[in-house]
DNA sequence: TTTCCGATTGGCT
DNA sequence: GCCAATCGGAAAC
C-alpha cells in the first residue's frame, strides 16, 4: 500500500477521476477502521460546468474547492446525506472528485452497523450510503490528506477496465461524461450501469 | 428575512 | 416508478 499524497491530486479532477477508481479509501472514525476499492467516481470543475458547486464562483461553501489540491471537500445535500470529495487541480482553479462507492473490505461488520445492518452490496453503493458506511461528516470538512481520520492509497492489484458515461442525480451539464465507474462491478450505485464507453 | 431547491436515499404503490 | 424527508446555502425581495 503507497499512501496518496497532495501531489497526486495536483492535476484537473476530470484526470484524477479515472486515476482513483481501484484506490483504496480508509477511514479511521472512533477507532474504528473501514475501507475499500473505489468503484465510482465524478468530476466537478470550474463555471464551465454548470453542475459544479463553483459553477457561480468563490462562495464561503464551495472555497476548498479553490483551495490546494488533496483537501477533503465534504457537505450536506438534501438536508441528510453528506457527500465526500476531493479537492484537485491547481489552487486558485476550482475542481473536486466527488467518491460515489467503494467495494467494502476492511471494517465490514462496523460499516454494517452504520448501515443498519444493510447487505455488503448496499453498504457503500451510492455517495450518501459511502460516507455513512465510512463515519464521515462535517467533521471531516477540509482535512488534508492524508489524516489520521481519511486516507487514500495504491495498492498492487492491476487495474480493471472501466467505463466513462453521465454523472447522477443533477440537472444542469447533463451531456458531459465526467462519471467514471468500474466496468461490471455491482457495487457501483443504481440498478443497471448507464451509459458509457470503455476507457 | 424569505423562498427555493439540491452532486440522495429508502419506502411505498 | 413516485415521492417525502430535511436543512443550509444562495438568490430574490
Amino acid at each position: 500500500m503507497r499512501v496518496l499524497n497532495p501531489d497526486f491530486f495536483e492535476r484537473p479532477a476530470l484526470e484524477v477521476a479515472g486515476e482513483l477508481l481501484d484506490k483504496y479509501l480508509f477511514t479511521r472514525v472512533n477507532g474504528r477502521k473501514c475501507g475499500g476499492r473505489v468503484v465510482e467516481t465524478e468530476a466537478y470543475m470550474g463555471p464551465e460546468d454548470r453542475a459544479s458547486h463553483a459553477a457561480c464562483g468563490l462562495t464561503a461553501r464551495n472555497s476548498l474547492m479553490y483551495g490546494p489540491a488533496g483537501v477533503s471537500y465534504v457537505y450536506l445535500c438534501y438536508g441528510m446525506h453528506f457527500c465526500f470529495n476531493v479537492v484537485c487541480g491547481e489552487e486558485s482553479t476550482p475542481g473536486a472528485v466527488l467518491i460515489r462507492a467503494l467495494e467494502p473490505e476492511t471494517g465490514v461488520d462496523e460499516m454494517k452497523r452504520r448501515r443498519g445492518g444493510k447487505v455488503l452490496r448496499e453498504l457503500a453503493s451510492g455517495p450518501a450510503k459511502l460516507t455513512q458506511a465510512l463515519g464521515i461528516d462535517m467533521r471531516h470538512n477540509g482535512l488534508k490528506l492524508p489524516a489520521v481520520e481519511i486516507y487514500l492509497a495504491a495498492s498492487g492489484i492491476p487495474p480493471r477496465a472501466f467505463l466513462r458515461g453521465p454523472r447522477v442525480g443533477i440537472s444542469k451539464s447533463v451531456s458531459l461524461n465526467y462519471r467514471f465507474f468500474i466496468k461490471d462491478c455491482r457495487f457501483v450505485s443504481g440498478h443497471r450501469q448507464r451509459g458509457g464507453a470503455l476507457q
